[in-house]
DNA sequence: GCATTATTAGAATTTAAATTCTAATATTCC
DNA sequence: GGAATATTAGAATTTAAATTCTAATAATGC
């Protein structure tokens, strides 16, 4: 019926984290996006509506997926060893998804989410921060019933300190292997504190 | 002899500091820098030559700051007593210069150091890099002098775990004492693996 | 008190980048 | 093969923000 179209919105999303997760938000232009993914400027707006919507569906996107692979961790977690399985999420993220892990643990929501973004974006951004804290202050409720700063303790375990091992490796490389020790040894020693 | 200036060029870039530590490198416009420090637009222009001047001023300082506080930690590191010691430089830069730390724990280099930034800027950042990435390959040779991955170890223990670990609470709180025990556990830890 | 001079103040201009628009192009179905 | 139509392509326009400029201001030293 018609031309088909030479890269979808997925395909388009893929590329403006690729450059989000080498130069960052403010080097996410029109230019740059349309040079990485091989369309036209014009054509990007067939696929989002502005430049701000297209920096909030990088960061939907990206902690999308990692939520993804985090949140059933979390829910589920009911000892030591879950949240240590949890914390080793991030590393493999890392690797499986190099630039969204690159975006997530560089840059903020803030930067992505920009004051003039669509409402319907900040609303999914909130749910999506909404969701992890619940799902963390759950766990923390099961795995530290007493401790009133389970909470942070537990973010500080399982998203904070792996998110910062793999920051020392990325974007310019995939974090090594041998880190998972590291990461799984800190994260046990800082959930016994 | 003249009137003298209400702000000086330090306090335009801790103004400038503040608000990037709240939302990032791309809101620190001329304008939002304006207001923050309370000086009209055009004054800005009698302390940096340009945005982008500002922009890696604001990074240069913070970072700066930093590795006032951990660079002479890393040098006298003689063991895991020290490491520690280095580890906890984090917390403490993050709870007395909250912006500072707020910038370096959730911002990349990239952001403030622009394609277009002066030379002597880009200049400024990379010796910065390099006397991070030198005092922690020296402090690795001395602590893992067999162990051929000790920088990447160390480097995961002294600063990507102690960042990530303060980045759960910036910029909106200021970490809270009890994390120095976790930090410490959890880097301990790390440098025995 | 007055001349001097850097600064304030913010309006005007410039610039860079986002967005829109028009024409040409390909593919599919008939 | 031809009609239909969404897409490509990139030039033209618009917009937002950086930068520059001019006049008014206020300390200071004489």
């Amino acid at each position: 019926m018609a031309r088909p179209a030479s890269i979808d919105q997925s395909a388009l999303i893929d590329a403006a984290t690729l450059v989000a997760a080498r130069v960052g938000a403010a080097g996410v232009s029109i230019a740059a996006v349309s040079k990485a993914a091989g369309v036209p400027t014009g054509s990007i707006y067939h696929r989002v509506a502005s430049r701000d919507a297209l920096l909030a569906e990088v960061w939907l996107a990206a902690n999308g997926r990692f939520q993804q692979m985090v949140l059933p961790l979390l829910s589920e977690m009911a000892n030591e060893a879950g949240a240590i399985e949890c914390a080793l999420a991030t590393p493999r993220f890392a690797r499986s998804d190099h630039a969204a892990a690159s975006v997530l643990s560089a840059h903020r929501k803030e930067e992505f989410i920009r004051p003039h973004a669509p409402d319907e974006y900040r609303q999914r951004a909130s749910e999506q921060a909404a969701a992890m804290r619940e799902a963390v202050a759950n766990a923390a409720s099961r795995l530290f019933p007493a401790d009133t700063r389970g909470k942070e303790k537990l973010a500080v375990a399982v998203v904070g300190i792996p998110l910062g091992a793999v920051r020392v490796f990325l974007p310019q490389a995939i974090p090594p292997q041998e880190i998972d020790d590291t990461i799984a040894a800190a994260v046990r020693a800082a959930l016994r504190t």
